[in-house]
RNA sequence: GCCAAGAUAGCGAAGUGGUCAAACGCACCUCUCUGUAAAAGAGGAGCCGUAAGGCUUCGGGGGUUCGAAUCCCUCUCUUGGCA
């Protein structure tokens, strides 16, 4: 089964995980994969080359980051986001949508209603927020930030949707949810097919943990005719087991609705969700995990809780690899005293070389999943992950 | 040898009669992080205790005072200057 854009090669007989293949005109996406998140057109501390090595094959820059700065004008100038940061690989934006819900919510206690607080005020065509730079005022529209994101030039863009807090009311994770389905049929429109190269548009499924509200939200979504599918509002305080519930209510619906469509998880990818997203049929993730723990030295290993901080005294004179399983290149060539001590010292290849690691910790985790399903292995894989 | 300044928790450094178990920074310890305002954030940190609280601290010793890191005497050491 396939179309241009997306192709399913093999289907998990167990579960409704699968492997398929997403076709951009910057190049092929072997799925299911992880998305490392490059919000400011960059994955922190790494080059280009680095994702290359590592297996990146995708990742995820930021319409709210890149439009505050450098400006989405410059961005444009220079040859699109492709260009201006030397990745000749499929990418995808974030409408920034999620920033301007999630960065306005200074106050923790307000949790009902991102209106609760003054620093962004909805209304029904778009979003008023202040810029966390220099608290200037900008207004978001879905026709703006898919504007924004054609300029950028990424493979896969998401719709401008509304992500509610959690938890929330009923009330208002509905409210919620409706203006998202609003903006993402504006979002369709907004598109300018052949403005630049061809852009897909992912439509985002909210709904917060109401289950009429999710389903209500998948078959709509659905409905459309969006590239892909994108499932947001999940990973932001809820539990483990009520983002897995919301996944086994509106998976089923969505891969009937919308049978060849690659299906995104945003936000999401601590190790036993990355089984739980994937076992349910998801296709990509992105998630700041890898890339933010390794800079604070929790090093990613297939161990209790899946890390570890390398800042602890005890890998003080530890000559051991941070990871002695990982075939990685700084697995490699590196002892944990030494990336201890780069830790300790502040030193800048610290975060690189966690990064890198951690990076490659997922995706090599991701080469084996595909393996896994290919193999219809996928749940003893999980077996032998999550024991 | 004389004169001057100084000695505060691992280091640096506030404090100059009570609100000081002692600010602040670094280092240290613990925890947190899921569409990145994140090379971040929260907390701890004399000793005992989960806590309430108790006990011992501001170079050593002695004194004044209801009360001293803070005032006085003395010793030791450090740093300048003069011989």
């Amino acid at each position: 089964m396939k179309n241009n854009f997306f192709s399913l090669l093999k289907k998990d007989i167990k579960t409704r995980a699968r492997i398929g293949k997403i076709k951009t005109p910057n190049g092929e996406i072997l799925t299911p994969t992880f998305v490392p998140v490059g919000s400011q057109a960059t994955v922190k501390s790494l080059t280009p080359q680095d994702l290359r090595e590592i297996g990146v094959q995708v990742f995820f820059a930021n319409t709210y980051h890149l439009y505050l700065r450098p400006g989405v004008e410059v961005i444009e100038k220079l040859g699109g986001l492709h260009k201006f940061m030397n990745w000749d690989r499929p990418l995808m934006t974030d409408s920034g949508g999620f920033q301007v819900f999630s960065l306005g919510r200074k106050n923790r206690s307000s949790t009902l209603s991102p209106c609760a607080n003054s620093l962004v005020k909805i209304d029904y065509n778009g979003v008023t927020f202040y810029s966390h730079l220099d608290g200037s005022k900008h207004y978001f529209t879905p026709e703006k930030s898919i504007e924004i994101q054609q300029k950028l030039g990424a493979d896969i863009m998401i719709a401008f949707d509304e992500c509610a807090p959690y938890p929330t009311t009923y009330n208002y994770a509905k409210t919620a949810m409706e203006r998202t389905h609003r903006w993402a049929l504006r979002s369709l429109e907004a598109v300018v097919v052949g403005r630049r190269q061809k852009q897909f548009l992912f439509g985002v499924i909210q709904g917060s943990t109401f289950r009429d509200l999710r389903q209500e939200s998948a078959k709509f979504i659905s409905s459309l005719a969006f590239d892909g599918l994108a499932i947001g509002g999940v990973a932001v305080g809820e539990s483990k087991k009520e983002m897995a519930q919301i996944l086994d209510w509106i998976m089923p619906i969505l891969q009937k609705e919308k049978e060849v469509c690659p299906i995104h998880l945003l936000g999401v990818g601590e190790i036993d969700d990355i089984f739980t997203a994937v076992e349910r049929g998801i296709d990509t993730m992105d998630c700041v995990m890898p890339t933010r723990l390794a800079r604070v030295g929790h090093i990613l290993a297939k161990r209790k809780n899946f890390t570890y901080d390398i800042n602890k005294s005890i890998f003080a004179n530890d000559p051991s690899p941070i990871d002695k399983n990982c075939p990685c290149y700084v697995c490699h060539n590196f002892s944990k005293a030494y990336l201890h001590h780069l830790f300790r010292a502040n030193e800048l290849l610290a975060y690189r070389l966690a990064s890198y690691h951690n990076l490659f910790f997922i995706e090599d985790l991701f080469v084996k999943i595909r393996e896994a399903i290919r193999k219809d292995e996928f749940l003893s894989l999980k077996k032998q992950w999550l024991k």
